[in-house]
DNA sequence: AAGTTTGCCTAACGAATGTTAGTTATGACA
DNA sequence: TGTCATAACTAACATTCGTTAGGCAAACTT
């Protein structure tokens, strides 16, 4: 990828995330990269792609966080609190990248949602594993594995919709509120 | 509301939910519901009407579930229990507009998004109220309310993205383990 | 029975959409 | 100096967008 559609993609990853993949034209980035519309087909292939791109990118991050934690041998809980922290990272570190590989997956054509759809769930199979071996360890109450995989991962995602990297909590201290709370919970 | 419009609501409501707003068109919309385009607007302003009952009606029954929840003198515990019960019991007897509801907004126009934004806190610190109360009571650890009260949110929230009506979980199923897992986390 | 309302129709509007074709200026390399 | 690649341009395309105007038939109201 050259220099320079990197920078379109990052600028596109911008809109995206404030106005939505549909409701941004190829225009808008084109203005947004100070250049004609037609000028950007001498940089991409279409409009889907950046989405494509935005989407499998960060998919591909995510697949190598979570397979780095399930290789290493620690317990269930230290793992949970590896994966937290690496998904945290990775979210905050792309945030508008995030935002729409979130939100706009949905717009990508059959094919390649499917991909995504199949990579996303694997992805959570990495956190249902780290679950079982909690409740495998004595370490974790006998919970419905999907249902808390899934519960955990809700937290993790949610911090798209209200992250400002200006804000009070830094990405290692959200990760580590976000593991407390889902290790220990309200209660006192 | 007439019948008639209360049911092209309901339609559009379907489509926004699997194409979202801005990529589903006024004929969309129409061919869904027998009709030529033009026919639609016997009965509406415009598209942005069914964006904007579709967020507002969905506002008003969770504040009015909170005020709920909020009014009656149970301890924290329980009130956060009936309060997680109810935004549960909203979002799966209302899961096509719920799905809108969180993704959409941002495309109400200026002026009655600041007014969705504004809702949407007050609901949040009623979320907020009922941790404090916890914490005063002796019953929370002592946790970053605003924190705590996103995270229970962001839980709640995502029910939107894989609740199945025929699914396994009832919506009372649902909002027992939400509690179960925010009051006692995973640790055994 | 006469008048009015309702719910749809066809036709068309101007604007915006993603994309293509063909051209031109610039700068690197032989 | 001549050749080629790069990155931009203008112009235009077919299509789709939300919406309006005006008409017509059936159904309800008086």
């Amino acid at each position: 990828m050259t220099e320079r559609k990197l920078e379109i993609l990052t600028i596109a990853q911008g809109l995206f995330m404030t106005k939505g993949y549909p409701a941004t034209s190829v225009r808008d980035i084109a203005k947004a990269a100070g250049v004609e519309a037609a000028s950007l087909y001498s940089h991409i292939n279409g409009k889907e792609e950046l989405l494509d791109r935005t989407c499998f990118d960060l998919a591909e991050k995510f697949q190598d966080g979570i397979a780095e934690v399930n290789d290493i041998y620690f317990d269930a809980a230290q793992k949970l609190k590896m994966a937290i922290d690496t998904h945290v990272h990775i979210l905050t570190n792309n945030i508008e990248a995030a935002v729409v590989f979130q939100r706009d997956w949905r717009h990508l054509n059959d094919h390649r949602r499917n991909d995504f759809i199949q990579l996303r769930n694997k992805y959570e199979d990495g956190f249902r594993v780290i679950v079982q071996n909690g409740i495998d360890e004595g370490l974790f109450s006998e919970v419905d594995v999907k249902f808390a995989a899934l519960t955990i991962l809700s937290s993790l995602n949610w911090i798209v919709e209200w992250y400002d990297p200006k804000g009070k909590l830094s990405a290692s201290q959200i990760a580590e509120n976000l593991f407390n709370f889902t290790f220990t919970g309200l209660r006192k």
